[in-house]
DNA sequence: ACCAAAGTGTAGCCACGGCTACATCGTTGG
DNA sequence: CCAACGATGTAGCCGTGGCTACACTTTGGT
């Protein structure tokens, strides 16, 4: 498959190891290409984390306006199905966020209370903040659910002071 | 595994098909439950994109700053190794938004270009806009990164309103 | 003209987050 | 009190996005 192909257009010159910029700017310790590499991977890192946030989140809401948290409660609130629930929860159980045994109900640990705690607080603030700054309702939920997970604590602190500013 | 242990503590009463809650609301139609099931949706969706946009962006860049984008420089910027550049490239291809030959570089189709422009627009919209909140700009960088992707026209537009009336 | 080294590609592994289909458990209404 | 039905669990599939190890191309310098 996919013979190489005459050599064609040949994209103009370019060595293999060019050598190496002098590092012309002030800061050779880090360059800008990395930075971008650590942000990107910072991003992937909160990413393993939002589902985590996700579910906690859910199942505390679950608890306080049902009761309890079932399986099938949570997929369909989260949207998935309830395989994907079992799976999941098995994971947050290895991680300590909740407990669960087979056919009962599922509970928080109490560091799945806080992080529920804390997303929750979080998530509050963002959709406030979207809705303070004009964003309809509807679309501010929306927004916030997926903005929610990658608001570092200064960012948050900047949309709190905003919201008293206000 | 897990075997099913005597029934123990019993989680309460708890009907399995519990006479269907008669639609207290005056929106019958979708209940919250399912809209938030919509949100989380469309959330993994947008992660679905996400991944394209960065990598579309950084092509652009590459492509500005020295004229062409390699699979190891992407590497390099994206923080992942060069296989999963390539495999990633291959899909963007798929999806017509790159075009690429074995051992050659990297080039956006008029698609591609189109997505990173609009994708570097966003971005800079979101960075100023944290930047004019008062979040630091290395803050603002990373934050920014896991946010663009979230951020729809309505928030983007609130956005721009903001920085307009600072 | 060669060849070493860097770049690129391929094989094959893993974890995650979806899913459908099927098996099992548990509750409750008859 | 037990069967039917809903809830839960299990098996096994898919695609994505990581990776390492190894193979093959290109290219600049000798």
């Amino acid at each position: 498959m996919t013979p190489p192909s005459p050599p064609t257009p040949r994209p103009a010159k370019r060595a293999h190891a060019p050598p190496r910029k002098p590092a012309s700017r002030p800061t050779p310790q880090s360059s800008p290409t990395q930075e971008a590499a650590l942000r990107y991977q910072e991003v992937r890192r909160a990413h393993a984390t939002e589902i985590a946030e996700d579910y906690v989140e859910a199942i505390a809401d679950l608890i306080t306006s049902s009761g309890e948290a079932r399986v099938t409660d949570l997929a369909r609130r989260l949207g998935v199905s309830h395989v994907t629930v079992v799976r999941t929860i098995a994971r947050l159980a290895d991680e300590d966020l909740v407990t669960a045994r087979p056919y009962r109900s599922i509970f928080l640990t109490d560091a799945g209370k806080a992080l529920a705690q804390r997303s929750r607080e979080r998530h509050e603030i963002v959709v406030r903040f979207l809705e303070a700054l004009g964003v309809p309702g509807d679309i501010a939920a929306l927004d916030a659910e997926g903005i929610e997970h990658h608001v570092s604590s200064k960012t948050l602190a900047a949309f709190e002071r905003y919201l008293r500013r206000k």
